[in-house]
DNA sequence: TAGCCTTGCTGCATCGTTCCACCAGTAAAT
DNA sequence: ATTTACTGGTGGAACGATGCAGCAAGGCTA
């Protein structure tokens, strides 16, 4: 417990703890330059590390941020909560990590519990289609930062929405499918309870409508009824079922858009389940690319998110609420994905073959 | 800033703060079952929630852990965060998320701050031989639970180590692809600087000599020297190039170990970009068993780590240290891990073919 | 009835910082 | 000579919770 305390490094710096304090935080100019080489001296000799519940305490900062992600099991949020600590770190944040599990509830709770830990910004990625929950919180001061949802009618005022356009994205994906040919397409995936996901599938119909087709030729798949768990990890799962569902039919699609890479890699496992192959005989595009994307067999086409950007605007503005609370009004960053084209995608196969 | 201190809840209740307090932590029972009810009363009708800065500063405790990974990029990592995450929260601990990058000095800047803020026990999971760097800091009084290595001789006492058996795993995988036939089997890994990497190696060879075989016919492949960047992301890079340099040859291997999933993915690739298939010409054992085995194509086969367990028995020997820093001697949790049997190996391919 | 224990509660110093108010000394302005 | 301004500091009251020491009131023993 061996805690040396401004007092020690101002007795032996010979001047006032309020002056070792000064040179800390408030203005180091504000003294003789001998007394901070000797404060600065004092310092590394003691090997001093400012208390930080002290300075909480007595402040009201904290060098800290949540991030509260549905799970980050998935290779897509760990990678997004790699990238935002290293935004973090490099202004000397700290990031508290929580995993909703998609649960509105259990996100309610940890941004209440972060609130109460002095906690004052949080990365919130939650698609959640209302975030009329955390109203009072924000109210109450908390920054938040939306990631992976566009702004909504009724959302909370101050609120920085982060995300990549999915409309435009899933558009890509589509007409990518169209242009190789295909007419019969499916679009899977969960519930379309989140504003990402119907928001890609508004993209998936755009689509349609701009080559002159009818959306209602398409094939939705979202799971059955709205009550499914579903949890990020078993967007695989989802994904599998999906394509078992999908093609045992006899007017099975040819090609199939997933509502993210980890549900179109559970596709491509579903199509080789039934004896198909992936990219010859249904072909398979993803959201996300993920680093598993280009791995698969075979390598998946995708619409990739600038995810490092993307967590690097996230805590720039975040970081702006913490320090200013009242400052500026609400805002929505919309990055533009890009179609990645691999493998899992070919020209629709000849129909009298 | 709307903080309700324990002040107004003691006006409230009409009882004294140090009440409060007693209700809050010490014992309840010290008081009678009207005042009780008061206090409970005035508390959750203001909403009161305790500062965690102003009692950690008291208490010197705070309900934080250090998590210090990798990269939580890699799905194995980013699963055993959640895990170790769900675990914490349950008693009521927050997880505090590091990537270290498997760079030691920034492992070390970590823990150093972690310790200036106030929190007393890590989950570290480096596999640096050494941990003589974090010395210093255990000796001061940080609980450390180490994940993924196992003890080794000088290491800081007072130290849990919690891994799966590698030498077991690695046995498992190698037997199973000697039992298949196959004789011109490679280990790809990275260097091997890291504990767990030469277990695995030594379960790897174990299972050639058990065998009645020379390991010394087994290709080793680690590499371009020591110096190469091995983050984890990479690992699939890694197997991938692997892959390539093994398989252009004229005795190329027939099944290959790798070293972790991630790495097995990028073989998988590998081998196919040779135009091989996996599991037929070359079979492909990883080891973690991350969700996107079962889904890859094939899929792989592998060695499975009990990771929730793991994350469960990681945080319990954590909390222990945390509430009694001088309790019990270093000691080792060592869990067996599973061979899961897929797709990706099968029966040596016959030479004569 | 004096002495002592127990119960149920309160007073207060304390944790390590911060930052506002103040002060002594010197210099420049009036 | 007095006022004003600035420089380079210092003093000390907070921040909110904790937990020890202490205290009043009642009960028990001798």
């Amino acid at each position: 417990m061996a805690g040396v305390t401004i007092y020690q490094v101002a007795r032996e710096a010979g001047v006032s703890p309020s002056t070792v304090s000064n040179f800390l935080n408030g203005r180091p100019g504000r003294m003789l330059p001998q007394t901070r080489a000797r404060v600065e001296a004092a310092i590394d000799q003691l090997g001093y590390r400012p208390n930080r519940a002290a300075r909480q305490l007595r402040t009201g900062r904290i060098q800290v941020i949540g991030l509260v992600v549905p799970s980050v099991a998935n290779p897509f949020w760990g990678n997004f909560a790699r990238y935002l600590e290293r935004a973090a770190l490099a202004d000397g944040y700290h990031v508290l990590l929580c995993n909703s599990e998609r649960e509105p509830d259990r996100e309610l709770r940890y941004l209440e519990e972060l609130w109460g830990d002095g906690i004052r910004g949080v990365v919130l990625c939650s698609s959640l289609p209302s975030l009329e929950h955390v109203l009072p919180l924000v109210e109450r001061g908390l920054g938040l930062v939306a990631f992976d949802r566009t702004a909504q009618a009724g959302d909370p005022p101050a609120l920085v929405n982060i995300s990549v356009d999915n409309v435009v994205g899933a558009h890509l994906a589509t007409a990518h499918l169209l242009q190789l040919g295909h007419r019969r397409i499916a679009f899977v995936s969960g519930s379309l309870r989140s504003i990402n996901r119907r928001e890609r599938f508004r993209g998936f119909t755009n689509a349609f409508e701009q080559a002159g087709l009818d959306p209602a030729e398409a094939i939705i798949w979202s799971g059955n009824a709205e009550d499914e768990p579903y949890g990020d990890l078993d967007a695989a799962g989802l994904g599998r079922s999906a394509a078992r569902d999908l093609l045992h039919g006899p007017d099975r699609p040819t090609a199939i858009v997933a509502i993210n890479d980890m549900c179109a890699l559970g596709v491509s496992a579903g199509v080789r389940d039934a004896g198909l192959r992936v990219g010859r005989d249904v072909s398979v595009v993803g959201f996300d690319d993920i680093v598993l994307a280009d791995l698969a067999a075979p390598p998946l086409t995708t619409v990739r998110q600038p995810i490092a950007d993307m967590a690097t605007a996230a805590f720039r503005h975040l970081l702006a609420r913490i320090e200013d609370p009242d400052g500026g009004p609400s805002q929505s960053l919309l990055l533009r994905p890009e179609l990645v084209v691999r493998a899992s995608t070919g020209p629709a196969p000849d129909p009298l073959e």
